[in-house]
DNA sequence: GTTTTAATTAATAGCTCTATTAATTTTGCG
DNA sequence: CGCAAAATTAATAGAGCTATTAATTAAAAC
């Protein structure tokens, strides 16, 4: 019986350190844990990624734009603005269902260290302002035909954004403090969804 | 001419280190750095706290009491169920202004330290549960007369949670990214604030 | 004014972390 | 095989952090 070996090492200090940052951020993760958990030296994170640093922005910026780009493409013009909206909401929401500890990962260490909102800036800026641009002409374009009530884009970004985000940001601390079943939990998730698309719909009434 | 010595070292130590943990959090501040901005020795945040641990819990208790608390007071029930909900969407909003890195501080304890959520489980869920009961009884009795569309009391308070909350914990991100004077910043503020009760209202209509 | 108590400091033990270096093992290849 | 490159490890320097202890200074009490 052969123990199974490392395919590729690297990408096993890449799943691991992306694991931890998740779930604990970038200053509570140490090189030595990944490495213990891992099951090799901890030179060897440094040796394929020099600094804890190199190894995180690696993963960040991965996430930035895994996070962004699936908003674009469900953009479809085919249909009603209502519609367009709804699936845009839908789509921001099941993203964030299936990364729920990103926006976590994204609050804390662009909190703690601004400075990487710099390095972001180029990276990221560039698809979000296309994503921006895109909702921008579309929803003026409503309000001037008198379908939706004058409202800023950035209006309208700020609360699919709250409503989507904190869900998940507030839900492990949710399950910790009132203890749901499994199915009560996707029963209150699956609400939400269809909620934040309500309230957001409404919102936008004349 | 005399150095201005401290009245109450022990207050500043508290004070100083409420600064730096609702700026970087538990883990990134160090007793070290809280004693060289209080300019006394470093065993002395240990001598009036014993350990780092309980100088943060003394923090994170008191911020989470003031932060309920509030809530309840602007119950007002002289008026009318849209009114009061009004109000009491306004006063948490600018109750989170007024202190907006405590969100921060919050998830960032319970989520990277669960075991936190216990001990805050006895000391707030009380206040909690007061304000949840009161908010409760009271939305079903609309509910049941028609006044307002069937809806769980916990998705209405997790709407007025999302939106009051994001906004602040967001605007350090968005200022860095979008660079803002102050006094469009505060337009922003307060157009927000206007959103969110619009928002939250109109969510409620049968 | 001396004694007791409280406040403050210096020094340090012990730990963990990051990063590097040099040595060793494994792998790929001609 | 034999050798070069890549992968992996052991060892360790160097730094920072928490917490404690013993010594020193300031304040209070009698």
């Amino acid at each position: 019986m052969k123990i199974e070996r490392n395919t590729d090492t690297e990408q096993m200090i890449l799943e691991t350190a992306e694991r931890l940052f998740l779930e604990k951020g970038f200053s509570m993760t140490s090189t030595t844990e990944i490495a213990k958990q891992v099951g090799c030296n901890q030179a060897l994170v440094h040796y394929y990624f020099r600094t804890k640093e190199k190894l995180f922005e690696a993963i960040f910026i991965k996430k930035t734009t895994m996070f962004v780009s699936p908003l674009l493409q469900s953009y479809d013009l085919s249909v009603s603005f209502e519609e367009r909206l709804k699936k845009l909401i839908e789509a921001h929401f099941d993203l964030i269902r299936a990364n729920p500890n990103v926006p976590f990962l994204f609050f804390n260490e662009l909190l703690t260290n601004p400075s990487r909102v710099n390095s972001l800036k180029e990276q990221a800026t560039g698809i979000y302002r296309m994503a921006l641009a895109k909702i921008d002409t579309d929803l003026n374009l409503e309000i001037q035909k008198g379908t939706i009530r004058p409202m800023r884009t950035i209006d309208l970004l700020l609360t699919i954004f709250s409503l989507n985000v904190t869900l998940f940001l507030g839900l492990p601390i949710l399950k910790n403090a009132v203890d749901f079943s499994e199915e009560e939990l996707t029963t209150l998730i699956e609400n939400r969804k269809r909620e934040n698309v309500i309230i957001i719909l409404r919102a936008l009434k004349p």
